[in-house]
DNA sequence: TTGTACGCGTTATCAC
DNA sequence: GTGATAACGCGTACAA
């Protein structure tokens, strides 16, 4: 690792003439010395030290990233895009997994500020109850305090700044486009108890229920993942409770749901329609209807957010969903209609 | 941010004492003075500065990964055991997306490398023919021979550490499953041209099927992503090339064709058997037959090497892959047999 | 057992 | 236009 001293000794200039030519200080340096330390830069393999750089300026260009799981492509997608956002402003993303555990996510937010990141996401909600919590949410409202940014893109309990997108909206939204399918029987699959923003959502399907003067029916699960999905269907099933049409929590959900009816010989949407939220890339091959939530961009206005010196407010307006019709949901009277005529 | 100085300040002490109460030093300090220094951190809520450590110590606890897409389950469950056996060490990782691009690999591993990161981590694989190619291979084994540890998880043209899998036996293994149980119209869906990864599996099914006496039919694809394989399968159908088995190149595209199957009123595996390689969890729920491969070990093991300050040889035996038979294929007999009987 | 002092690679402030 | 030089926060000889 060719150092700033060793390139200056090269070109025959002081070190600070290398720096001024090697960073894009604004300083003048004439034409010919600049070349001189280009090209010794460029034969000695030159590259500055990040840590180097970090300890003088007291702001390293990292953004720290505690996703839950990055293996559900709901925060794979946040994840990229924050990454990608990042990449513009020169900065790197350190990602740091948490499996839904508040107690690694302080772990992991130490770990991070320990790096010096300039700002640090926090991509999943709260865990409502879990041990935990309020530590970590004493934790994180110290650090903003001491000037840290933190931004949350989910539903947090602490001082953060806030990227969000309307849970409950979302799931009313496409709750009313079941009803207005012509569907009655609607059930919930709602994943994680206690995760603020599957409690949202649930609040958005219940609203809408009831606003139909229809019966909610809501599943508790026991994660958000496809099985949970695949699982919760086969308890209903057993249960002798299959609905016409399923608003699930979230994509992956569904996409079990979809796993469960196939290898049983259900047929959707004849048989049941099937509806997730999130509009990741899991859903879209089976031509799944969903809320697509605009997750890169979310991401990207994080990032943004941090990699910009500017103190200054950083919310936008509130990120938008939209309704994306799939091949898995159907008329509830195309069905009925069969059988009748 | 509370620093060294200022903890030793309140606790009365000098920085060198107050330093080695807090990090690991074995250096011998008296147990009030231990504690004095310790509850001072306490109160400052001093978190050590990592760029520094990193400056001091010419050696920073960061782990650079270089996925080529993070939201391919096959690259997150990598890059999830990097990080978990990572953060057993203390360490971090910064990920970077470099979506299958040379270039943009190239770029992302100078910034790692100014990260002063201890270790970079390819998980993909060469794009042969790909321009940028050859200038990666360079420029990582200039950095390989200045000392820094370089580990590729899939076959690459530099000169780093591998820990990879046998792509070709693995891919055989398979086919030759698939011949166990009868076919022998088995199709190979390859998806990305030039993805070395993909043409040793290639070469693997080839095999299998030359020693069987069968015909190989490898269909060229456009991607590893679950469209690749819904494509492939329409274009297979349209040209009424439909086999009575397929091996996909990894488990995003065997679900990609499940989907098409699925969507348009075929049944597996009466009508086709379908298996993919990988073993991920994307592929699990809907009971994918597939070879698994040890996905998280494999990032565990590179994280240990780097992590562990032993130059030492890294490369355990060669990470051994295993079949995992699904719901999705079957007997070729078992069909032919219910119309003859 | 504790303290002093130097240097890691960089940027920035001053003087020339 | 250019060059010394002082920090940034930390670890660690070396001294005491």
């Amino acid at each position: 690792m060719a150092t700033l001293r060793e390139v200056a000794e090269l070109a025959a200039v002081s070190v600070a003439t290398a720096s001024r030519v090697l960073n894009g200080s604004d300083h003048p340096v004439s034409r010919d010395v600049r070349e001189s330390v280009r090209t010794a830069a460029e034969t000695l393999g030159y590259t500055p030290s990040a840590a180097a750089q970090a300890l003088k300026q007291q702001r390293s260009k990292i953004i720290g990233v505690i996703a839950s799981d990055i293996l559900d492509p709901y925060f794979a997608e946040l994840t990229r895009g924050i990454e990608i956002e990042a990449a513009k402003y020169g900065f790197v993303t350190i990602l740091a997994n948490a499996n839904r555990d508040p107690e690694q996510e302080r772990m992991k937010f130490r770990v991070l500020r320990e790096h010096q990141a300039s700002g640090i996401v926090f991509c999943g909600s709260d865990i409502e109850g879990a041990p935990g919590t309020a530590q970590l949410a004493r934790e994180v409202n110290l650090a903003v305090r001491s000037g840290t940014k933190v931004v949350a893109l989910a539903p947090r309990g602490f001082d953060s700044t806030k990227i969000i997108i309307d849970n409950d909206a979302a799931s009313y939204e496409l709750t009313r486009y079941m009803l207005s399918l012509g569907h009655r029987s609607i059930a919930f699959i709602g994943g994680m108890p206690g995760l603020t923003a599957v409690e949202q959502r649930t609040v958005g399907y219940r609203r809408a229920m009831y606003e139909a003067h229809a019966l909610p029916h809501v599943v508790g699960g026991t994660g958000m993942r496809q099985e949970s999905g695949r699982d919760a269907m086969a308890r209903l099933v057993a249960a002798g409770q299959l609905p016409k049409a399923i608003v699930c929590a979230n994509d992956e959900i569904a996409v079990g749901v979809l796993a469960y009816l196939w290898t049983n010989g259900y047929k959707t949407p004849n048989d049941v329609s099937v509806a997730g939220i999130g509009g990741t890339r899991g859903g879209a091959v089976f031509g799944l209807t969903t809320m697509t939530l605009p997750l890169v961009e979310l991401g990207g206005l994080a990032a943004g957010y941090i990699a910009n010196a500017s103190d200054s407010p950083p919310v936008p307006d509130p990120p938008r969903f939209e309704l994306s019709p799939g091949v898995t949901t159907a008329k509830a009277t195309s069905l009925t209609a069969a059988p009748g005529g």
